[in-house]
RNA sequence: GGGUCGAUAGCUCAAUCGGUAGAGCAGUUGACUUUUAAUCAAUUGGUUCUGGGUUCGAGUCCCAGUCGGCCUACCA
């Protein structure tokens, strides 16, 4: 009976449709909002940095973005566009920008993109703003931002549809650009020590280099399986092979395993190898590079850690110590490693560790350094010359054939780095890639060994977890946080 | 894989013991020519994740499922 109330056609509870009419009415009357140009002369920060104080109105730029906020006076509103650089507002006034225009720029949605060209002036608040001439509407957004003081903050939206988060949280723009910037100020670096970067096949048919479960697929053309690399380093060590005496990669691995707080099945390393120099050489090269990002790109060489809330100090000389040391410090036992496995099981049980009745010695002293001692390792540490087991492609070490020249970089309570003497005695390699293999010896990378056998310079290697490090340098709490779109299971089906 | 918590308007969140699903922002209409989460007036908007069940009555209780967070397991 109050049909009359209800308009059938309205529409206006519905911003999708609202906003889809309004670029119908800009199409009729003769604008493509898709199809216009601009040429912006600024980012909004440079046109910041471009106001003389003072001198309201004496410099003129063009600056483009989507507006993401506004406030409307009737004959006057303030708006503000983001772009790559940050936010900028831009003040619209009736009686400059023209009786024609104005009307059309009050019909505007928050989202859409607009070019404008004016002059910076101080606003009676103090900021800096484009007193705007003119606006070209550049692309139309027909969906609505998320809410503009709580932002978005339903994970799995932020990480499915990640340029909504970008758009309306600051924090994570901020963080993923550092990221952009830490991984570009890490080639300069390199190439800057006359560090070559490479890219090796992603694409294998062993996966070696770790011993992680890997991806399958299959190429149909040649009709064979592949698994997609897990590490980078048995071709890197190739490419010493071949000449190259400092070689880098930034790229992509791939791990069939479970996801967590610090894994995605899918993340980016570093690894570095450089001829003629040792795992003591690289303890040099590490400590530069993360000062340098530091300095350079953080700004600080303080980062606050949120697990301890100690502050880390990357500054100044890295403590070094003995991975025995730091076990017989723990396990209060001087003899730790002549300890028969029963008494080494007991211990680790004592201190609260479990112990798995299948695992080897090196497995249970392993267990109580993982779970007791690196979660401690706030300040950046060396932890030097791990028991053999633990890496097959390092050197031994000379006095000490039970340990390896190599070190582990924890900070932060998380292991950043680790860092070889390379091995490069075939034979070795050889012996080392067949034990470990055990039952499984098609697994091995024979034609590294036979790369090995031409000849490879004496080394060092050092590898660094991209994420976690810019996890551990941003302070996020998830590897979530620092991957665009971290791996999420499908969507169902509407 | 196991445990646990969660999913309500475009977004952020309420909803008492099982009893008419609400607010802010956004949207729509109107006022306002230096605002700062602008303000003021009016107003639209719901498959309460999905599917079953219990009940006179379910956002709320039960079962199953989907997706996610956290913990845990796996993980050089």
């Amino acid at each position: 009976m109050f049909d009359s109330m209800s308009d059938a056609t309205d529409i206006s509870h519905d911003q999708h449709a609202v906003r889809r009419q309004k670029l119908e009415e800009l199409r009729a009357a003769g604008a493509d909002p898709f199809r216009a140009h601009v040429a912006p002369t600024h980012f909004s920060a440079q046109a910041l940095a471009a106001y003389v104080e003072g001198e309201d109105n004496a410099v003129t730029v063009s600056v483009a973005g989507r507006i993401v906020t506004r406030r409307d006076m009737g004959k006057s509103q303030f708006v503000k566009i983001l772009d790559q650089q940050g936010i900028i507002q831009l003040y619209v006034k009736k009686d400059v920008i023209g009786e024609a225009a104005y009307p059309i720029f009050k019909k505007l949605d928050l989202g859409d993109f607009i070019g404008v060209t004016g002059t910076l002036f101080r606003t009676r608040t103090g900021e800096v703003t484009v007193r705007a001439e003119n606006y070209t509407l550049v692309a139309k957004a027909l969906r609505p931002l998320p809410e503009k003081f709580h932002g978005l903050t339903d994970p799995d939206q932020r990480f499915r549809q990640r340029y909504l988060d970008l758009i309306v949280n600051a924090e994570s723009r901020d963080r993923l650009m550092k990221r952009a910037r830490i991984v570009s100020h890490i080639r300069r670096f390199l190439e800057d020590r006359d560090f070559l970067e490479v890219e090796t096949p992603v694409l294998q048919s062993v996966a070696g280099g770790a011993a992680a479960r890997p991806f399958e697929t299959h190429h149909n053309a040649l009709d064979v399986d592949f698994v997609l690399r897990i590490s980078l380093e048995l071709y890197l060590k190739r490419m010493l092979v071949g000449g190259y005496d400092r070689v880098f990669e930034i790229g992509r691995n791939f791990r069939n395993e479970g996801i967590s707080r610090r894994h995605n099945p899918e993340f980016t390393m570093l690894e570095v190898y450089q001829a003629y120099s040792d795992y003591r050489g690289m303890m040099v090269l590490v400590k530069d590079l993360l000062q340098s990002i530091c300095t350079n790109i953080l700004g600080t060489t303080k980062i606050p850690h949120a697990g301890s809330g100690e502050e880390i100090e990357f500054a100044g000389d890295w403590h070094e110590v003995p991975y025995k040391d730091l076990i017989r410090e723990k396990t209060d036992d001087a003899g730790w490693f002549e300890r028969a496995k029963e008494e080494k099981a007991a211990k680790a049980r004592e201190l609260g560790c479990h112990v798995d009745p299948q695992w080897e010695e090196f497995e249970i002293t392993n267990e109580i350094f993982s779970k007791l001692i690196e979660p401690h390792l706030i300040q950046p540490t060396f932890v030097t010359h791990l028991p053999k087991e633990l890496c097959p492609l390092a050197k031994l070490n000379q006095d000490d054939p039970t340990v390896l020249d190599v070190f582990e970089l924890i900070i932060g309570g998380m292991e950043i780095a680790p860092a070889y003497s390379e091995q490069n005695d075939p034979d070795v390699q050889r012996a080392m890639f067949e034990a470990q293999a055990g039952e499984e010896q098609q697994k091995i990378d024979h034609d590294f060994l036979t790369a090995l056998e031409h000849g490879m310079p004496p080394a060092g290697g050092m590898g660094i977890g991209i994420d976690r490090l810019v996890i551990l340098l941003t302070g996020a709490e998830s590897i979530r946080d620092v991957i665009l779109y971290p791996q999420l299971r499908p969507e169902a089906e509407a």
